[in-house]
DNA sequence: CTCCATAATGCATACGCATGCATTACCGAG
DNA sequence: CTCGGTAATGCATGCGTATGCATTATGGAG
């Protein structure tokens, strides 16, 4: 189970001596703005070329103590939102020369399992996309100078920073928006009830609802899952009591529960049932569902993301940051539509409400 | 631009000054296997979680030579194929102890430029999914005793281990299943037309289609990219002689040329046309899809990847294996049905031609 | 032509851990 | 009671790089 030999690769002095300098020297023609003759650095880049010498980044980081490695803890990966995150994030740390080692397969809620992974790997920043991290091991984190981040997830703890978009306000404006479209019974697909993104959106639905006086929503719970959250609208949709409006927490449920009103119970879409998804993913744009959706902007928000790393990365000083995006409201065909309020904005048809 | 002062972690010295006994006795006491008493083990254990000490992964990279990090090398996320690939191949390196190291964001075709990020990390293995690599390159993850596996992609060199399906017999199998169902103008959506997977699709589709006397296939580029695909549906579609049976080179693409012959020109599937796509994913098996695909059993395909790089790594020996599996075409709705041959195979649908 | 500031280079060491080798402790057999 | 064998432990060193410090080379000013 174990004869491999890796043959260990070209070192740094072997390339000194093959170039007639020291080590040092050939450190230094790796190390941009270091002090080294320019002919001397030639005379190293050639004889590294001949020897196809790559400098070891695990030795540098023992010396350095800087991996360059940025930790991204990922759930939900079958909700293309995420593999968009995470495709634009590896793009963004790669041109801040920076890696991505990616743990997935773990649910949402707790990232504790992974934690001493990622510590073993003294990772200069950790990324928690959709999932959370323990209050204890937060605090392990900014005591050990790391820098975490939390995407689209928010928690009330410090030393944990967090990039989200308003979702009570987007809970909210789907509301209005199917208020104003005069729709009578509401229902919610909510996703991971423990989420702070589901908790808000929910709660700004709830209330903006109640202010017109509906105080009563039927909820059924899709996880973010979605034969979850296709079993959850069987129940919803096959009672006496349809909802004429429901919220699905995100898109990934919402196009599941479409199929579901669609193909299993035969409905029409919007005309017995508006159905307002989040996140304005992929298939949500497809012709065949055209979901109306609150978007996420989410390349702003990896920009955001990799910001507040790189700022901390750099100046040491971990003091959480919160940064909180505007969503914007896409009708599409999914829901009924209101009498006003559509306006049309950069080739996308959005909803704003008139004051 | 560099202030960061990253607190230095706590190191086995310190958990042996305050265990009282020698630093090699901390390591021993994390290393499985190693001769060491149960009681010092103990006591080294209890001083390690009052410190708070973890095991620097770097430092002992650098002892062992081993980094215990594969790289994954990935395009078309937005392909949910690839996400779930990347799910499990996570899971699965996670089982065997080892970590992902993601890089992503770059078009299929070479992966050379991500090449020496890889090198310098001392990567154990390396996965490139859908994407290649350089023949020099691959020399030189040979000789320096670096597995490669290429996933869903494969090439003539050696020294190179790639984990595919039978793309050509799928070619065949879609053809046979197209020809069975009456149909009399085949046309194609092609994907990267450099990559293996797609030649080998198109060459099986024309080879079948070809013996039953059809030499003529009206071929369109999507270049495995939604909106390309969908430009090269609209152009194929709207010829006079428009093809009643068209093979998209994967489904990605095919949900995306369905909607494009759904709701931008009316067509019905498949009264008017039938669609068959290529890898059974996610959207494929969506009501509002449905559609008739070759699957690529993907779950055995990344177990293949993983077992093919452990075994190397463990043995030492970069001696290039190929796996190679079947695919099934199931069958959905997006295409219309042969008179026979369709079999219901554990709660699925597949066509399986008489002999 | 001399002298000094600066750039370029080498030397030596540290980073945190694993491991071969020597040493010690321990236990059972004779 | 002695001896040999094994388990447990410590010591010392190496892994490949970065970097502070000392030294040497260089070039320009006076």
């Amino acid at each position: 189970m174990d004869g491999g030999v890796r043959k260990t690769g070209v070192t740094s002095s072997q390339v000194a001596q093959r170039a007639g300098v020291s080590q040092s020297a050939v450190s230094r023609s790796f190390t941009p703005g270091a002090s080294i003759a320019p002919e001397t650095r030639a005379k190293v880049l050639a004889a590294a070329k001949e020897l196809g010498y790559r400098p070891n980044a695990i030795a540098r980081s023992l010396t350095t103590n800087r991996s360059r490695i940025v930790a991204v803890v990922m759930a939900y990966l079958d909700n293309l939102f995420y593999p968009d995150v995470l495709e634009q994030l590896g793009r963004l740390l790669a041109k801040e020369d920076y890696r991505l080692l990616l743990f997935t397969g773990l649910a949402d809620g707790d990232s504790d399992p992974v934690f001493d992974q990622l510590m073993q790997y003294r990772v200069d920043g950790i990324v928690l996309a959709s999932t959370s991290l323990s209050s204890a091991l937060s605090e392990e984190c900014a005591a050990a100078g790391i820098p975490v981040v939390l995407f689209n997830r928010t928690t009330e703890r410090d030393a944990v920073s967090s990039v989200t978009t308003r979702n009570r306000e987007g809970g909210r404006r789907v509301a209005e928006f199917l208020l104003a479209g005069g729709h009578e019974r509401f229902g919610y697909i909510a996703g991971l009830e423990s989420s702070s993104t589901n908790r808000d959106r929910l709660a700004g639905y709830r209330e903006a609802l109640a202010e017109a006086g509906h105080t009563e929503i039927l909820i059924e719970v899709g996880n973010y899952d979605r034969a979850e959250a296709q079993a959850a609208a069987r129940k919803l949709l096959t009672r006496p009591d349809r909802p004429d409006a429901l919220f699905v927490a995100n898109d990934h449920m919402a196009v599941a529960v479409m199929d579901v009103a669609r193909f299993e119970l035969g409905l029409s879409i919007p005309e017995d049932i508006s159905i307002v998804g989040y996140d304005d993913v992929g298939p949500a744009r497809w012709d065949a569902y055209g979901v109306t959706s609150m978007s996420q902007p989410h390349k702003r928000m990896v920009e955001a993301t990799v910001e507040i790393l790189m700022s901390q990365i750099n100046s040491g000083e971990i003091e959480a940051e919160h940064r909180v995006f505007n969503g914007e409201l896409v009708v599409r065909t999914s829901a009924r539509l209101p009498a006003s309020g559509v306006v049309e904005v950069e080739g996308r048809r959005v909803f704003r409400p008139g004051r």
